[in-house]
This record gives C-alpha cells, sequence and structure tokens, in this order.
RNA sequence: GUGGAUGUAGCUCAGUUGGUUAGAGCACCAGGUUGUGGACCUGGGGGUCGUGGGUUCAAGUCCCAUCAUCCACCCCA
C-alpha cells in the first residue's frame, strides 16, 4: 500500500491530549459562568443552507464563508458564526420562552488566510438573550464577559462600549449622508492602528468629503472621563435623534453596570469602536488585552433586526462571542494555566508481572470505583518503562504491587513530585491516594 | 485577494569566497540499574538539505519555478 503524506489543511489544527485538557480547562470555567447567569446550552448544525448564511455578514462575510452544493445540487456553507444559525433556531421555534438566553460552543469555519491566532476552524463561545429590548440584558452581557475574564485569570483588559446608533448620529451630523455610514465606521474602526490622522486619510480615501471628515474628527476628539464624554456628545447631537437615543441607552447601560459594581477601570465608552459586522443596531462591545497585542477577545453588540429577517417579525436580541481561541492564545504566552494541567490521570496503577496483575487490576478496581482517575499499564515494559510513562505524562502518583506487597495485602505509592514512597495497607489506599491527590492540587 | 520574508534531523538552529563522508543542543532508543521516573555516564538510530529544473569539474551554498510556513494589509475570534 502507498504510503500517504501525513498533512492537514492549512488553518486547522489536531489538538493532542495536553492541549485538549487545556482547552478543557478553559470550556469549562466559561460554561460554570454562562451557567451560573442562567444561559442554557444549545447546538446547531455545520452544516446550513446557503440561504441561511448568505448576506449577513456583509459582503467580506460572504466571501469568507465556505461554501459548495451537496450531491442533490442544494447549495449549502458551514456556519461562518454562531449568532445566524441561532437566530434562525429562534424564528424557527417561536414556541421557546422569551426572553431567551442561550449559551453555544461550537466550531466555526471562515475561508481567510491563516494568521497569528486566526485559524479557519476555530471555537466560539457565545451568550445571548434574545426577546428582551432592555438594557438591562445589554448590561447582563457585558457582566459576564467582566465574570469569565475575571475567572480565568486575566486583569489586564478593557471592555470597549460604542453604540451603532451613535456612529449612524455621527454620520447623520457630519452632513456626509446616512449611506456613509459603514465606510466611516470602517475609517474611525481603525483608530488604534492608524491614529487621527490615519483615520482622516481613511476617510479621504472612502469619499468623504472635508467639511463632514472635520466635523467627524472634531467629535472623535472629545476627551474626557466615560460620563464627560457622554454629556459633550449629547450637546453635539442636539439635531441628531438616532444619536441622542443611542447616547441615551448607553447612559442606562452604564447605569446598569454600576450595579453590576463592575470597576470603572475595566470599562471604556469608546467612540472608536465601530465592529465590522453588519447586523449591529445598538450597543456593541468588545474587549482587548493589553499584551500581547493580538486583536480583540470577545466581540458582540445588540442586533435586533436580524432574526426578523427569517420570522419577518422583529426580535431584540443582544450577545457576545467569546474567542476561545485568543483567549488560550493568551494564557499560553502570559502563563495563566495552572502547572498540573498535563493529564486528567492522577494514578498510575503499575504491573510487576504476569502473576501480579490481578493485584493490579483490583488496585485500579478499587480506585475507579473511588472515583480517582485511574490508568491500568497495559504495555509490555518493566517496572522502569512504566515509570517513565508516568514521568512523560505527568501523572502525580504511581501505585507498585510486586510478590511482596501482595503477600501483606500491601500497596506502595509513590508520590511522582517529590519522589517519597510510602507502604499502605491495601483498605488504607484510597485514603492515602486522595491525601496526596488533595496535597498536590493545593501545591 | 495584495505585498514581504523564510524553508537543513521530531524540535531549535550552525554550516566559511560553491570544494571530501552535512554538524550541535534538546528529544528519541538501548545499556549502566532483572522492584522505581526526573539528574548523571556510555553507546545508538534518525537528514532525497521543502520539491522540480538550471549553472558548474563540483551546489545545503548561486539562478529560475513551484509548494509550504511565517509576517503585514484586508477582514476578524
Amino acid at each position: 500500500m502507498a504510503k500517504i503524506q501525513p498533512r492537514i489543511y492549512k488553518g486547522t489544527r489536531d489538538f493532542l491530549p495536553e492541549q485538549m485538557i487545556k482547552r478543557n480547562y478553559v470550556i469549562n470555567i466559561i460554561k460554570r459562568v454562562f451557567e451560573k447567569y442562567g444561559f442554557e446550552p444549545l447546538e446547531t448544525p455545520t452544516i446550513e443552507l446557503w440561504e441561511t448564511l448568505s448576506g449577513k455578514y456583509g459582503e467580506e462575510g460572504d466571501r469568507l464563508t465556505y461554501r459548495f452544493t451537496d450531491r442533490g445540487d442544494r447549495e449549502v456553507g458551514l456556519r461562518y458564526d454562531l449568532t445566524v444559525p441561532m437566530a434562525r433556531v429562534v424564528a424557527m421555534y417561536p414556541q421557546i420562552p422569551k426572553p431567551f438566553k442561550r449559551y453555544q460552543i461550537q466550531p466555526v469555519w471562515r475561508a481567510d488566510k491563516p494568521q497569528k491566532g486566526r485559524y479557519r476552524e476555530f471555537y466560539q463561545c457565545d451568550v445571548d438573550i434574545i426577546g428582551s429590548a432592555s438594557m438591562l440584558a445589554d448590561a447582563e452581557i457585558v457582566a459576564i464577559i467582566y465574570e469569565t475574564l475575571q475567572k480565568l485569570g486575566f486583569s489586564g483588559f478593557k471592555i470597549r462600549i460604542n453604540n451603532r446608533k451613535v456612529l449612524s448620529g455621527l454620520t447623520e451630523i457630519s452632513g456626509a449622508g446616512i449611506e456613509k455610514e459603514v465606510e466611516i465606521c470602517r475609517a474611525i474602526d481603525k483608530f488604534d492602528k492608524i491614529g487621527l490622522e490615519g483615520v482622516q486619510g481613511e476617510l479621504e480615501k472612502r469619499g468623504i468629503p472635508a467639511d463632514a471628515r472635520e466635523r467627524i474628527l472634531n467629535y472623535l476628539e472629545i476627551s474626557g472621563s466615560n460620563q464627560e464624554r457622554l454629556n459633550q456628545l449629547e450637546k453635539a447631537f442636539a439635531d441628531s435623534e438616532i444619536g441622542l437615543e443611542g447616547l441615551a441607552e448607553l447612559r442606562e447601560l452604564f447605569g446598569f453596570l454600576k450595579e453590576y459594581e463592575i470597576p470603572d477601570e475595566f470599562l471604556l465608552f469608546d467612540l472608536y469602536l465601530a465592529r465590522g459586522l453588519d447586523y449591529y443596531t445598538g450597543p456593541i462591545y468588545e474587549t482587548v488585552v493589553e499584551e500581547p497585542r493580538i486583536g480583540s477577545i470577545t466581540g458582540g453588540g445588540r442586533y435586533d433586526r436580524l432574526i426578523g429577517l427569517f420570522s419577518g417579525q422583529d426580535q431584540p436580541a443582544t450577545g457576545t462571542t467569546i474567542g476561545l481561541e485568543r483567549i488560550i492564545t493568551v494564557m499560553e504566552e502570559l502563563n495563566m494555566f495552572p502547572e498540573n494541567l498535563r493529564t486528567s490521570v492522577q494514578v498510575l496503577v503499575t504491573v510487576f508481572d504476569r502473576d501480579s496483575l490481578p493485584y493490579s487490576i483490583k488496585i485500579a478496581r478499587t480506585l475507579r470505583d473511588a472515583g480517582i482517575n485511574t490508568d491500568l499499564y497495559t504495555g509490555k515494559s518493566k517496572l522502569r518503562g512504566q515509570f517513565g510513562l508516568a514521568n512523560d505524562k505527568g501523572i502525580p502518583l504511581v501505585l507498585i504491587a510486586g510478590p511482596d506487597e501482595i503477600q501483606n495485602r500491601l500497596v506502595n505509592i509513590k508520590d511522582m513530585r517529590s519522589g517519597a514512597q510510602q507502604q499502605v495497607d491495601l483498605a488504607e489506599m484510597v485514603n492515602a491516594v486522595r491525601k496526596l491527590l488533595a496535597a498536590e492540587a493545593a501545591g
């Protein structure tokens, strides 16, 4: 048989056990927070009909969506995010009680060129509230972002918050024409990278007239605390109904966030935040970490008209994506994972020889019945090799039972970290192992 | 999709103006240690120098093409 070169499709990855353990660690923390806030799980198919996906993400999004025809010539695609499939679900099952709080952790696919922290297949963790127009729903989302990142051990991050209506207001009073809003947003969004002068240049390139440019830049330059900037914009937006509406929403949102007692230093009203997706209609949010510079680790906002595309009837909705891949990248770079996260195996039961095998099986069964993650050695190496395996995998405890122990109903427990070894009665084994594991976890 | 850089052992890399048989560290395997890992010592396996073509007496080294990877832009998690 001809050997096939083992290769992997660009932008995709295998997750070996050591990585999976880290990923599960992160996912479990995220899930716990989501459920603590009253969100319930949802999953949707990998493949959707093309009509479900197309036109929801803007022109660029369409281009980056994997698309093909099945054997019956039906146009289908791989999901590009979790929000649109969820909107389809909500429209299909109107009986779901509202407000509907769902979370969803699944891979999505983008036909993008891979880069650092950017893949063609990657996981997203979404939380959304459907059926509430209240800013309280948005506050819940921001609060969940804050708590999730805290629980994961992040300390240096900022949740940037803006409102699409404020950007509409900005466009309106600039006099550039409301149809230029997307162009203006794109230009503004680049501020972080290119600075105010760069934004000026971008606006010019995108055909925004000089007087409109000047007005936009004027407002962008407004400085001060979150409150002060909201106040100043309120005056400037006197002639823009939509702009004022957006500011009022932000005021209410920040008011709620005060009740959640999220420290001010984590929240930033940021006029420069625009976000690319077309479907946002109200508050929008995004989280950035100070280092390493990797782009945003969460992103979301309110999208009150998306569900209407499927049901014919608009349904207020808001939510965020927590970017699992980037979070893991950052946590790895900042060494934020606990030390003893290399394996889920807690004990390796060695096998001395063929005659001692029944005794080893008995030991393993006893430990497993006690709920301890136990590997029983099934290979052909001598003790030396078995210890090597435990060492390579980072298994904390190794149990040894040879002829001497068997005769006296004893077992040897070796703590691989300290190198210390103790001999205990078989009846005491589970307790002794638990004790050592607890000490391990604490240390 | 556009622009730039880089490809030598499983990994990180060295390799002189082109000149014998391409090296190191780590990792791996075996032994020292027939009841015990990590440290140490000894030995060992492993490379069509990304691939294809060209120049040359001679190419890891120079040229062309191609593929792959990385970086930036675009967009985004």
